[in-house]
DNA sequence: GCCCAAAATTAACCTGCGTTAGTTCCGCTC
DNA sequence: GAGCGGAACTAACGCAGGTTAATTTTGGGC
């Protein structure tokens, strides 16, 4: 099981062994929690970068009236804003959504490695800017598309960006995360999201049964939810490409 | 009248002269548009870091079907992806709202300044992360805010914003967009735009007249909204900072 | 195999916002 | 200052999704 950080940054650069063990070895596990855990507070001043090692987690704010919004989703090999020190204090909370292994970098370490390993930064330049693209196309789900469009290309984002960490097997894939908090992160009611996911089942787009996902045929989802992958910049497309 | 990018870093860290100097020297005016022009298309290799120095400008995305969603708005002093580079491809479109004055960095220059002054590199990390906390607060409020929530926050912020570059005075600013594009921008329709409009200006929580808008009362607005600058990590609050 | 709490599911009703189709206003040009 | 085009504004109606309040199913723990 090789370290789902490396293996994710793995699909912009390919890394000599040298780097891929320096990224290893700052990468290790070192805290768990369970589900519905915070990681950090809302106000907390950062202390490291989180690594998902293991599990989901998710970034969320939560309004003064008990409103929340999950505003990004963290997969295995997801970090958190590599150079969040620059801010003296987090303006949302980390939290997981299922049990969760993390690793957690000081910022020494970062700012170490990428000074030695030039290939690592831009790789990790990489992460940072299409972690930005995707909390732009959230953005445009949230604006524009509707209930099952937003639901489905959720769907098939999620799918691909587990691919490209090895963790999808054929049209399938883990899906451990509750109605509730897919409704706190498209902004719709837990009700609404049980009645799209109906709609999908129905038109045959989906399989969700417990906590497994199939996609029967990726391409109709994603015309059926106008998902363009192209924002997720992987230099081979993780859909046509073979298993290492 | 100060270059705004060298006048919003300054919200973060106080620059020398010589820093300042080296900082104006590169976002000097290149390119003048008009409003409603592209200044980058989705799919276009990114040649230079555009810095916004008059007018105001956005991000937006186009859905195969016409729907449009404006991602970011830009104002005099922002800059779009300092690293964008790493990328091959746009994933998204640039275009300017009103006429607009922008300088375009070539990749070297924003490379050469970072290394040779490191506090010109700090502010730059801060201005990217605060950009990628605006982006979230945006996914915020199209997830969770009401029209008037929603259109009030974003008052809020643009008021705040403006305030950073000393684009205000007292409580007004200019507000030069169509009610077309702030619909495009919170994922409402223009009527519904102007319907909430009509209810803000009723509640005595803005003017809008031309392209002039006054909050009168800006904590009562704030108050309105869920409105929490925090997220734009201003180190002195900007609303009780006194002009330079 | 039973118990329990959390999660999923459903129905009935309601509302915020979209849509369509205008009219009015404003700023500009000549 | 007449005329024009784009922006602002309005009204009537329809629908996507919210809310409330149940009921049923599921998956651990023992």
């Amino acid at each position: 099981m090789p370290n789902p950080l490396v293996r994710k940054l793995e699909n912009f650069i390919r890394l000599t062994s040298e780097e891929k063990q320096a990224l290893e070895k700052i990468a290790q596990p070192t805290r768990r929690l369970g589900p519905r855990e915070d990681v950090v507070r809302d106000g907390d001043r950062p202390r490291h970068v989180n690594v998902v090692l293991e599990g989901w987690a998710c970034r969320y704010k939560q309004l003064e009236d008990g409103r929340r919004q999950v505003i990004s989703i963290f997969l295995p090999g997801d970090l958190c804003d590599p150079h969040v020190f620059v801010l003296r204090k987090m303006d949302h909370s980390l939290g997981t959504l299922t049990s969760v292994v993390l690793a957690e970098i000081p910022e020494t370490a970062i700012r170490e490695i990428t000074q030695q390993y030039p290939r690592v930064a831009e790789a990790l330049w990489w992460e940072m800017l299409v972690t930005a693209a995707i909390q732009r196309e959230w953005t445009v789900s949230l604006g524009q598309r509707l209930a099952t469009e937003r639901l489905g290309h959720l769907f098939c984002e999620l799918f691909l960006r587990l691919r490209a960490v090895g963790m999808t097997n054929d049209t399938s894939c883990e899906f451990p995360i509750t109605q509730a908090d897919l409704g706190d992160a498209m902004g719709l009611s837990t009700v609404h999201i049980n009645r799209t996911l109906k709609e999908l089942r129905a038109a045959g787009l989906i399989r969700l049964r417990g906590r497994q996902l199939t996609i029967p045929d990726f391409s109709a989802l994603q015309a059926a939810s106008l998902f363009d992958p192209s924002y997720l910049h992987y230099e081979r497309d993780p859909l046509n490409t073979a298993e290492d």
